[in-house]
RNA sequence: GGAGAAAUACCCAAGUCUGGUUGAAGGGACCGGUCUUGAAAACCGGGAGGUCGGAAACGGCGCGGGGGUUCGAAUCCCUCUUUCUCCGCCA
């Protein structure tokens, strides 16, 4: 979301925005909401001139009525709700203008970074730099669910039963590696001095409505039943959604978590439901990370942040590479963002793991997340970026450690999470 | 889930019964000074108080959120949320 005196002052630069993203439809929304900003502001003069008058009058009437002036009282009071009749109007139509001026600018999208490569759609994304050799044994390596149910690791069978598809029990030592990720990833990221979190895993109506848009919250949020509760599809909604109409303390930037939490998703639309394997399934866990820091700052923290996925995947022997998003792939809230893709040696080719986001101010401006600075307030940035999706994350390590009898490695950083075992699946 | 109490600015805290110069007493913190080798403590002095518009003057909103009554609401009514205490239930 953009501030809409921004818009207003820089018509073309936004227009030549939507054009850069290929919504070419959205082009008279521009002066549109230009225009009804105006109106509102004439209002606004209007009706706090009247609301002025209202409160002189009225205290007016509080000193004529200890003094016993009646009569003059009374006049006064005719000249209020006359004031109040008018206000009544006036301030109708300013709510109209305010709603339509907002839902407007919630489809605005925000201004792209230069840098941010121009295309249609995802086929037009640009791989920046790979990390690892991209290595193709010369065994065979099988679908990983698969490896995993070679190894008794995994029943897709029963938890079709109970839950229906895409769900999973995961067993044994695939379930264990799996926890070792993450608590490796959890503590990989506290070395890196970020504050590990765990947030509530159901949130508010008024929260989602914050950090997505209806679109998103259709095809995503599972709801609780009879209640105002959503199921998270990532942490970054409670994270986010904990700052919402604070003002933080400038010191106290950047601020740099780490949370855990599982994700649900109904994952409407999308590609759908993978119907054998774990890579999209409606409940996931994942490790993230959240930054709040000053705008300035962003863009540092942005390349900081997807290089401490790389360096995650890096310290499990896993090849990656990044992929920039074009500019008509990226979401309309984002300022630059970049998806950490891991090598799948049996599909011979990279596949999502993760995905860096700068927004710039525009969910600060959504939930109202301010700093204090010595200059006044200001709205922070934020950014957000995967350290660990699983299932997800599992497949990438079973994949590029799988052994030709059938096992798998243990990459020597999980070994310490799983009890010191070098191999699982060894006959 | 039941019963009660509460929510006021950065923090503590008056005001709410009895509606009217209440931007909202009083503290603390903050800034300047005295004292001190320096600091703390104590004492003296000081401005600003949240937020939005405005260059400013000034003005709007604002006492947990939303709605209502009224000429006028921190104060009365409804509703929601949160916190605390007690009971119940439970990992």
């Amino acid at each position: 979301m953009l501030d809409i005196k921004f818009v207003k002052e820089n018509k073309e630069l936004v227009k030549e925005n939507l054009k850069k993203k290929f919504q070419e439809e959205k082009l008279p929304l521009v002066d549109e909401v230009s225009e009804k900003y105006t109106k509102k502001t004439t209002l606004q003069q209007q009706i706090d001139d009247l609301r002025k008058e209202r409160n002189q009058t009225s205290s007016e009437i509080g000193t004529l009525l200890k003094n016993g002036k009646k009569e003059e009282a009374e006049q006064k009071k005719e000249r209020v709700v006359e004031i109040n009749n008018t206000l009544t109007k006036l301030e109708q139509e300013k709510e109209e203008l305010e709603t339509k001026i907002k839902e407007i600018m919630m489809i605005i999208p925000q201004m792209i970074d230069d840098s941010v490569p121009i295309g249609k759609d995802d086929s037009e994304n640009v791989e920046i730099e790979k990390f690892g050799e991209p290595i193709v044994p010369d065994y065979e390596i099988p679908y990983h669910a698969d490896i995993c149910e070679a190894l008794n690791g995994l029943d897709k069978e029963s938890a079709g039963r109970t839950s229906g598809n895409g769900f999973y029990y995961l067993m044994g030592d695939i379930a264990r590696l799996h926890s070792a990720m993450l608590s490796y990833a959890r503590d990989f990221m506290i070395d890196k001095g970020f504050t590990y979190c765990i947030p509530p895993f159901m949130i508010r109506s008024d929260v989602v409505t914050g950090v997505m848009s209806f679109a998103e919250m259709d095809a995503m949020m599972y709801k609780i039943e009879d209640e105002d509760l959503y199921l998270i599809g990532t942490s970054e909604h409670s994270m986010i959604g904990k700052f919402k109409d604070q003002i933080v303390k400038e010191e106290e930037l950047p601020i740099t978590l780490t949370s855990y939490s599982p994700c649900f998703r109904k994952e409407v639309g999308a590609h759908g439901i993978e119907e054998r394997g774990l890579y999209r399934v409606h409940q996931f866990e994942k490790q993230e990370m959240v930054v709040l820091c000053k705008p300035e700052e962003a863009m540092e923290w942005y390349h900081k942040m997807w290089k401490f996925t790389v360096d995650f995947f890096r310290s499990l022997d896993v090849p990656v590479r990044t992929l920039e998003c074009c500019s008509g792939d990226l979401a309309d809230l984002k300022v630059k963002s970049c998806d950490v893709e891991a090598w799948s040696p049996r599909q011979q080719k990279y596949f999502e793991v993760g995905s860096c986001s700068t927004l710039g101010d525009a969910q600060a401006r959504r939930l109202s997340i301010r700093a204090k600075g010595e200059n006044g307030n200001y709205l922070v940035a934020t950014l957000n970026n995967t350290v660990l999706a699983t299932p997800r994350g599992l497949i990438a390590v079973i994949e590029n450690n799988y052994e030709k009898d059938g096992s798998i490695k243990i990459p020597k950083a999980l070994r310490p999470y799983m009890g010191g075992k070098e191999k699982i699946g060894v006959k």
